[in-house]
DNA sequence: GCTCTAGTCTGACGGTTCGTCAAAAATGAC
DNA sequence: GTCATTTTTGACGAACCGTCAGACTAGAGC
């Protein structure tokens, strides 16, 4: 319980679930751990074939080789499930998140390697990415069990810190210049932007509101316009920052094996 | 089915029934739109209590005059008829952007404005408005008819094209300059920029993430920050918009009536 | 090895919602 | 008034929900 540092009450579940080796748990707990991934992967899997939606804990109980109850037990509801998958997908982009910052060039450039990788998983893994919508969406949020919705809260604070970070340091670099807005405010804008971004051509991809934009890169083009607004240097109209996304999609290209058909960023 | 028109097969029928006066319609055909009406009010009042999730054809049915088999004949399944109260809601907001471009100001006031009535609606109808976000999720739009989508499209690609014209002339009047990208792409940018910006703020008000902005004008915040990046005069560093905001929600006042305890923007 | 206890797991159960469909009722043309 | 067409009805089987009393199990103590 991380007693050691003296502040056990105030750390979420999570954090000391993280921090804390394998070996200092209990056989029960560690079987449970492990039972949960089990239960996780199997959800991941019935989702990957329908949608999000098509989730049932009925249907991951005849999958597993546990009984409802025993369900019931990890998660308290669908959307319960629905939270954890949303907690794992979460994750996953935030190791992206780490690949993209490694991407050699101006911090602008790092920032849309940062977009980059949002988009690429949702490439990548269409399924989970659009649980990550639907989590969003009002109802799931509210029926799942506290615990779960503060993981989650603290795994999208931790990627909220990191863009923080990022910003922070574009503006102490002299990147961004005569700004008017706080960090804070700055990475609300990137999020909404990608986040909104995405939402819309990832759900309304037939409809006729996006189709009529035969530009195929979409999410490129609305953070270049944000960072500009934002007046982090060069502006978009001094340096070619598709070229930049070029070189950040080679910069990925370990992660593209699975999306080498669908890709519009090469 | 309009055949004096000589041309049914090729309109959608949104576009027949608006574009044809009532006694052009058929009684039956009359009484069939009246009740649908009625049963989207019933909606509108189910999921006004409990949010979108909680609407069921079930108790629609307990609440209508009518049996299940007449209400399924109006709704393919439940995600059509949410699919319908949507178009209801783009109806409405279409409504409010009418009156938006209406506010006395220079055209980026009255983009303002815009943004302004769209959230305004989320605050003003709660319920319908997490219905649009909830219709964009992944799930709903698969399971709707075909006719109510297609609907759904007509509807937003009007607004769509709304917005357009506000940025055609913008350009032409020589408030937008140096602009490297198409009208389509800014309305893309702005409506996402809206979208995300409600989205993630509406849903995950109480998360840790978004309530450590203290800041309540987020949206306002966001957009400057994107119509900076549009290069659209005056700047948000030559103006003060936070009164024009104030302005606009003077403008809206009409509107006010219902949320006039937890608005955050006078 | 036996017993007992605390915790875990099971699956049957009642309840809700789903979407269908054959039969009944209403409509309206002649 | 008759009859064909359309609309409406509500009973039905199926899927999924979440619960709970009882069966099962691991491990501590004797």
């Amino acid at each position: 319980m991380l007693c050691l540092l003296g502040y056990t009450y105030a750390i979420p579940d999570l954090i000391v679930e993280r921090s804390v080796s394998m070996s200092d748990l209990s056989k029960a707990e560690q079987k449970r751990l492990a039972r949960e991934e089990e239960l996780i992967d199997l959800a991941v899997a019935i989702i990957a074939g329908q949608g999000p939606g098509s989730l049932t804990l009925e249907k991951l109980t005849a999958r597993s080789d546990y009984s409802k109850g025993t369900i019931y037990n990890h998660f308290i509801n669908k959307e319960d499930c629905l939270t954890a998958l949303c907690c794992r997908a979460v994750s996953s982009i935030m190791q992206l998140f780490e690949h993209a910052m490694e991407f050699d060039g101006v911090l602008r450039e790092k920032a849309l390697a940062l977009h980059y990788s949002y988009q690429l998983y949702s490439l990548l893994h269409p399924a989970l990415f659009q649980v990550v919508l639907t989590s969003k969406s009002p109802g799931v949020r509210e029926h799942s069990s506290e615990k779960r919705v503060r993981q989650m809260d603290t795994l999208e604070l931790e990627i909220n810190e990191f863009s923080d970070a990022m910003f922070r340091q574009a503006l102490a670099q002299g990147e961004i210049v005569n700004s008017s807005v706080s960090v804070e405010t700055m990475t609300f804008a990137n999020w909404a932007m990608s986040f909104g971004s995405l939402a819309l051509a990832n759900s309304a991809a037939d409809a006729t509101a996006i189709s009529r934009l035969n530009d195929n890169n979409l999410l490129l083009n609305n953070v270049n316009l944000l960072l500009d607004g934002i007046g982090w240097k060069p502006l978009s109209a001094e340096q070619d920052y598709f070229r930049t996304w070029q070189r950040i999609a080679r910069h990925f290209e370990p992660f593209h094996k699975l999306v080498s058909n669908n890709s519009n960023n090469d």
